[in-house]
DNA sequence: CAAACGTGGCG
DNA sequence: TCGCCAAGTTT
């Protein structure tokens, strides 16, 4: 297999087919540190309206970084993997004071910056500032598991290992950024996951699983556990025009976004004596359990959630966030305006009577 | 190393 | 309705 010859076949097809993106041909290093962190695990077209928008919001490094929190988790809500928004917030900040606001370029810096991994570093280094870099993707892992026909899960951390090797041999010397970006327009759009249109491929000559007729074989995928399901209550409390909404721990699950308080129902317990339990453990409060709100489907990435809510009518105590970092009374035309995971988005939409955005 | 960590689209 | 999984990182 020629090297020089596999870059270019796969360079001329992205001259001619390559996707034109928000972010792509930005001199700005910055625009390229906000869609790469968008998206991780996250499809390019979901990506686009949130970059558009935090672009707007938060135009440079220095704007980011002095913003608030809850702007930043704000302008994240959706997206997911809040873990994400938290890291970028950081990594803004530190890049303002380790590095006089200037991204770094190289590897070793880029890789330090909290939420960029491997990939991201790659990523930034290659597109951002032309270094020969392989940005090892699921994208790059999906074609290349087909080129190599891979025997293993590329996505095991010795399947990874193979990859970026045998990609580190493929770089075209000075256009890593153009290869890794060919390679990702080249899986999502003819390289597929189902049915790879291998007819409009430019790489059928140096692919093995295309030569043995083995598409559908690779990449190896080994089969996930099914997820659990757990039921949780929440608590609507109301004092006059406002609700009650707390806030989740910076860390774990949906860190540092608002909820309605509640949790998760204990074998033998009936929902409102869950739900009793929970908002007097959480905020040291007795409540009466008045009628459901409604009951909400949920399905995270590693369980999936049947949450019922309920009115609830504080008897005595005065509510303390125990078990989160805040609470607030917000008046119920202000809910908008509170960060929120997917499921807190609806129960939010029962309350107001509108629909929770998409 | 394996598990945690969101959401939406699609068959 | 349900399983799969997508521009991964952290612990």
């Amino acid at each position: 297999m020629k090297p020089a010859e596999f870059s270019t076949r796969l360079l001329d097809w992205y001259v001619k087919h390559g996707r034109s993106l928000p972010w792509r041909g930005s001199p700005d290093p910055y625009a390229v540190l906000v869609s790469e962190y968008m998206a991780q695990q996250t499809r390019v077209e979901t990506v686009i309206p949130y970059y558009l928008r935090w672009m707007e919001q938060f135009p440079t490094l220095q704007a980011l970084a002095v913003a608030p929190l809850d702007a930043v988790l704000k302008a994240w809500e959706g997206l997911g993997y809040y873990a994400r928004a938290h890291n970028l917030h950081r990594a803004a900040r530190v890049v303002m004071t380790e590095y006089a606001g200037i991204l770094p370029s190289n590897m070793e810096d880029l890789r330090r910056l909290p939420g960029v991994g491997d990939y991201t570093a790659a990523a930034v280094a290659s597109l951002a500032f032309g270094a020969d870099q392989a940005a090892l993707d699921g994208n790059l892992r999906r074609v290349l598991a087909r080129v190599t026909a891979l025997p293993l899960d590329p996505r095991t951390p010795q399947g990874q290992r193979q990859l970026t090797d045998y990609a580190r041999g493929l770089l075209p010397p000075g256009r890593a950024g153009d290869f890794n970006q060919a390679l990702m327009d080249l899986s999502s759009l003819v390289c597929l996951p189902k049915k790879p249109r291998c007819s409009e491929c430019p790489l059928t000559d140096f692919c093995r699983a295309y030569q043995e007729n083995r598409q559908a074989d690779f990449p190896v995928k080994v089969k996930k556990a099914p997820v659990p399901t757990i039921t949780v209550t929440a608590g609507v409390l109301r004092r006059g025009d406002a609700v009650l909404l707390t806030r989740r721990p910076a860390n774990g699950l949906l860190g540092g976004m608002w909820e309605f308080p509640g949790g998760k129902q204990e074998p033998g317990e009936t929902l409102p004596e869950c739900l009793v339990r929970e908002l007097r453990e959480e905020l040291d409060i007795e409540v009466s359990v008045g009628k459901e709100v409604g009951i909400f489907r949920h399905a995270y990435s590693h369980f999936k959630v049947v949450l019922h809510a309920f009115e609830c009518q504080i008897v005595s105590g005065l509510p303390r966030p125990l078990a989160s970092d805040s609470l607030e009374w917000v008046p119920v035309e202000r809910l908008e305006e509170y960060a929120m995971g997917k499921i807190d988005r609806m129960i939010a939409g029962e309350i107001t009577g509108k629909d929770s955005p998409a």
